[in-house]
RNA sequence: GGAACAUUAGCUCAGUUGGUUUAGAGCAUUACUUUGACAGAGUAGGGGUCACUGGUUCGAGUCCAGUAUGUUCCA
């Protein structure tokens, strides 16, 4: 068969994908075999792949096609998030380009378009991750809007509710005003912002509560929002603090809307920051809250939702605050309240979805008691029940558990799971599975006839969905007990990005024992953060984000997953370059050309080839092979064990590279225009499948198509053939292999001699060895003197005069050529090599003089020193012979 | 402000309970060789006081303390 001079990538990754998906390779379906099953993390809905869905994916679906080959029945499950605050802003985007206000839609209209919207964008990212190849069984995709998916959220929200574990109440909270919803606490995101620290003068009161002038002294507070004086209700001081003290228990005049407020002590205060005086908004700030109850002082919420001024705040009604707060300056200055304004740089807490200036604020919401539940996660993870990989998490995880709050899951949004609480008209309240069950209840619990209800209008988080993932993408919520839940959960692995170990992975830890009474997964493997090459997350705003389907176009799909997975580090953030593209391309190209060579020796392969013909005279390169790959093999199983997956395939590149191409292949080799041995041709093509096998997981498209371009029919396809476990269950022979790192060091030192002492390569030399053990040398002089052009191989015990003279493995060479030896390379190499010894030796020497080394030290330790010491100067003896020698 | 983790060659990283030849790999770089599988390959070389300062020890990249820098999380 011809084989293409490079490796058509494009048609090949069509022809296979489709290959696998006719033979319904990746559907799964319970049998008596080990399950080996993994969740997708589900992307939004309406997103598109980038590069850390290309990490993610690669790393779920190397170890999901590795599980397969292994015997397991692998099941990989896909889906989509329905993302409620991404998607519904793209979705009031959408509207505002078409001149659609969302407030002008009615909750009916709007969902109709996001479902319309839905149904146009979803999933493209799926039809991505075909692209890269992932081996995800299709006929499972789910959604966490799926009407049985949906009313299992519902159902959980009904029995959490039903536990006293939903609660509902007024907390101060993220808010976003351009969204208008509330966030939690980790959609927030602190970024240093330069700002001004006004130093305002507040008016004492006196006794009667009448204002002293500002002459007399006033308070004066340290605020960057002075907006929120309107919202004051204390000023506090720290008791300890002597400049303040004889003010506690008097009161101050709210500058403007002269509002008396009191002036409390309280240890929060610092000293040294500002004035020494905080100003306290229980309204709009999280730590004025906490001491507003502490002492007990009014609330006076000065926002709107929409970040404009409330009524309460009786000025600037109806202004956004950012206006509110230029003009209270003024009018702040005009009234001579404005001390001084510092620059000041400080964290401000931005909205993710919006970006902008997140307002803490009071605000009816729903609540999960998360104390109530996380007691059997922490302990499963403390446990090693459920291992991370890396552990380091394990410490992180541990303090977030430990310090749980309470888990904000109302949203104001519509596009998610409606939160099922209905309304009367005054307020009352009933949780239900839907609007007749609500009814029902309704009426059981306040006695009302047929009453009048309206469900809540806001949507849950969409963590509250997505934390039953593990076990509702088999329902094991809507169809308990049913034969798929049972087989595949609990799952084998989860990657994910260390990001959503809380908002997600310790959620979902929390639901599996809450609900399916054991853990969601075995193993938690966390994937870096890709970034680029300056360090910078890779994100859509940057622009640096590489188009990952024009690069799988431009490079081919396995040369972008071994590009990520090279530079990928386990627990490691990665800085991801498209050079490492090229060398995932290069390796293909390497093995591309390994195929090409081997398709040639077919060409010339013959049975039985007479003494003449025969080049290679032995089975000990096939022998050596055997016993590298299957130590090879071990070794890369254990790294996989170990999720070590980018040294794993460091591992099998050397494995292709060097043993295989650079040595097998070159040890094999029939002489120029020689027959191939069709016996050790056939050996060398079922190393070559083996290799592929290993390699497939990694990159499945080119080992697929290699696996059947080297015979002619393959019995089965590569991605379903079974690894052979008896293979690596025999140890490797470790005599041959140490035989192999001898000819190995010989050929090298040997070519390193002939390039230094200038000899061509076609002009052939006779080696003389002194050999301390005559028997080591005679399986491998025949391939070495193939491999450095040597026409004769004699062991001697004299000294061959006019040769260079070489040390390898303890034996004494001599190199002889026909043409003159130009020796001064040589022996500036011998002179560095010696002086190198002679140093090594005096560090030897020094430790071995050391008394207390020699009685304090292991003897084992001591004995390898002594070793050292001997072998050092054996060294040096022939290297100062070789010297001499040289003349 | 608190906490966790990190800091080893130009870059990305290994380095297992302190001792296996005065620190290893890949990529990049340089020189030479070769062009009969190889938009290349082969061989060799350069490049590190293992962030810094102390300490423990016969012995520290490895353990301890502190400092600096960085990343992340929490206030």
């Amino acid at each position: 068969m011809e084989i293409s001079k490079t490796f058509d990538f494009t048609s090949a990754e069509q022809k296979w994908y489709q290959h696998w998906l006719d033979n319904k390779y990746f559907e799964s379906t319970p049998d008596d075999r080990e399950p080996y099953t993994v969740v997708i993390p589900p992307p939004n809905v309406t997103g598109i792949l980038h590069m850390g869905h290309c990490l993610n994916n690669t790393i779920q679906d190397i170890l999901v096609r590795r599980a397969r080959m292994m015997g397991k029945n692998a099941c990989w499950v896909p889906g989509t998030d329905h993302a409620s605050i991404a998607t519904e802003a793209k979705v009031v985007h959408m509207l505002r380009e078409r001149g659609i206000q969302k407030s002008s839609l009615s909750r009916e209209a709007f969902l109709e378009y996001a479902w319309e919207w839905k149904e146009k964008y979803g999933g493209i990212i799926l039809q991505q991750l075909k692209k890269l190849g992932c081996s995800l069984d299709w006929n499972r995709t789910s959604f966490t809007m799926d009407p049985d998916y949906y009313r299992s959220v519902i159902q959980v929200f009904n029995d959490l509710y039903g536990k006293g574990y939903i609660y509902r109440g007024k907390r101060m909270i993220n808010w976003d005003p351009r969204a208008k919803t509330a966030l939690s606490d980790e959609e927030v995101i602190f970024k240093e912002v330069q700002g001004k620290l006004y130093f305002l003068q507040y008016q004492l009161a006196d006794k009667e509560g009448n204002p002293l002038p500002l002459e007399n002294g006033g308070i004066i507070i340290a605020t960057v929002r002075p907006e929120t004086i309107l919202g004051d209700a204390a000023i506090a001081v720290n008791p300890s603090d002597e400049r303040f003290k004889h003010l506690i228990g008097t009161e101050a005049i709210v500058p403007l809307i002269n509002r008396r407020i009191p002036i409390i002590g309280d240890d929060y205060v610092a000293t040294d920051f500002g004035s020494g005086a905080l100003k306290i908004t229980p309204a709009h700030d999280m730590n004025d809250n906490q001491i507003g109850i502490k002492h007990g002082l009014a609330v006076y919420d000065i926002l709107n939702e929409d970040g404009t001024m409330s009524v309460d705040a009786q000025l600037y009604i109806g202004l956004d605050r950012f206006e509110a707060r230029k003009q209270i300056v003024e009018a702040l200055k005009s009234a001579g309240h404005v001390v001084k304004i510092d620059e000041y740089t400080h964290q401000v807490g931005f909205s993710e979805r919006t970006d902008v200036v997140v307002e803490p604020r009071l605000s009816l919401q729903w609540w999960v008691d998360m104390k109530k539940i996380s007691a059997p996660a922490l302990n499963a993870v403390q446990e090693g029940e459920i291992n991370f990989h890396p552990a380091k998490f394990k410490n992180l995880y541990r303090h977030w558990m430990e310090n749980i709050k309470d888990w904000c899951i109302s949203r104001q949004l519509w596009w998610g799971h409606q939160i099922p609480a209905w309304y009367d008209a005054e307020g009352r309240f009933i949780v239900a599975m839907d609007e007749e069950d609500a009814k029902q209840k309704f009426s059981a619990t306040y006695g009302v006839e047929n009453p009048q209800l309206k469900q809540d209008e806001d949507c849950l988080d969409t963590w509250f969905s997505s934390w039953l993932w593990p076990f509702e993408v088999f329902k094991g919520i809507s169809n308990p007990g049913n034969k798929d839940v049972a087989y595949y959960y609990p799952t084998n692995t989860l990657v994910t990005a260390p990001e959503i170990i809380f908002f997600w992975v310790a959620r979902m830890v929390m639901a599996g024992y809450e609900y399916m009474g054991q853990k969601p997964f075995k193993d938690v493997y966390f994937t870096g953060i890709v970034r680029d090459l300056q360090g910078r997350k890779m994100s859509k705003q940057l622009g640096n984000s590489p188009d990952l389907l024009e690069m799988i176009d431009d490079i081919g799909a396995d040369a972008v997953r071994f590009g990520i997975l090279i530079a990928s580090p386990a627990g490691n953030d990665l800085l991801w370059d498209k050079a490492s593209n090229e060398q995932g391309r290069n390796f293909i190209n390497k093995i591309w050309n390994a195929l090409k060579l081997v398709q040639l020796w077919k060409e010339r392969s013959k049975p039985n080839l007479t003494a003449e013909e025969m080049t290679l005279g032995s089975d000990w390169p096939h022998e050596w092979f055997d016993a590298r790959l299957r130590e090879v093999c071990t070794e890369v199983d254990q790294l996989m064990e170990q999720f070590k997956l980018s040294e794993a395939l460091k591992t099998l590149y050397t494995l292709v590279w060097d043993d295989f191409c650079s040595w097998y292949l070159e040890w094999i080799k029939p002489g120029f225009e020689k027959p191939m041995d069709e016996a050790h041709l056939n050996k060398a093509i079922g190393f070559f499948e083996i290799l592929l096998e290993r390699l497939h997981p990694f990159m499945p498209f080119v080992t697929e198509e290699m696996f059947h371009l080297l015979r002619d029919e393959q019995p089965v396809d590569l991605c379903v053939r079974q690894m052979d476990a008896s293979f690596i269950a025999r140890p490797a022979d470790h005599a041959i292999l140490t035989e192999a790192a001898l000819l190995k060091s010989a050929i090298t030192a040997i070519r390193d001699a002939r390039v230094k002492a200038q000899i061509k390569n076609k002009d052939a030399v006779s080696l003389y060895v002194v050999a301390k053990e005559k028997a080591v040398w005679l399986p491998i002089q025949e391939l070495l003197c193939k491999q450095v052009n040597a026409k004769s191989f004699a062991f001697t015990d004299d000294v061959v005069a006019e040769t260079i003279q070489l040390v390898i493995g303890g034996d004494k060479f001599y190199v002889k050529s026909d043409q003159a030896l130009d020796t001064s390379i040589q022996r500036k190499e011998l002179e560095a090599e010696l002086s190198y010894f002679q140093g090594f030796l005096e560090s030897v020497e020094k430790k071995l003089s050391n008394e207390k080394f020699v009685s304090n030290a292991k003897q084992e330790v001591v004995d390898m020193e002594r070793k050292k010491q001997a072998d050092a100067l054996d060294k040096i003896k022939m290297l100062k012979e070789g010297l001499a020698n040289l003349g």
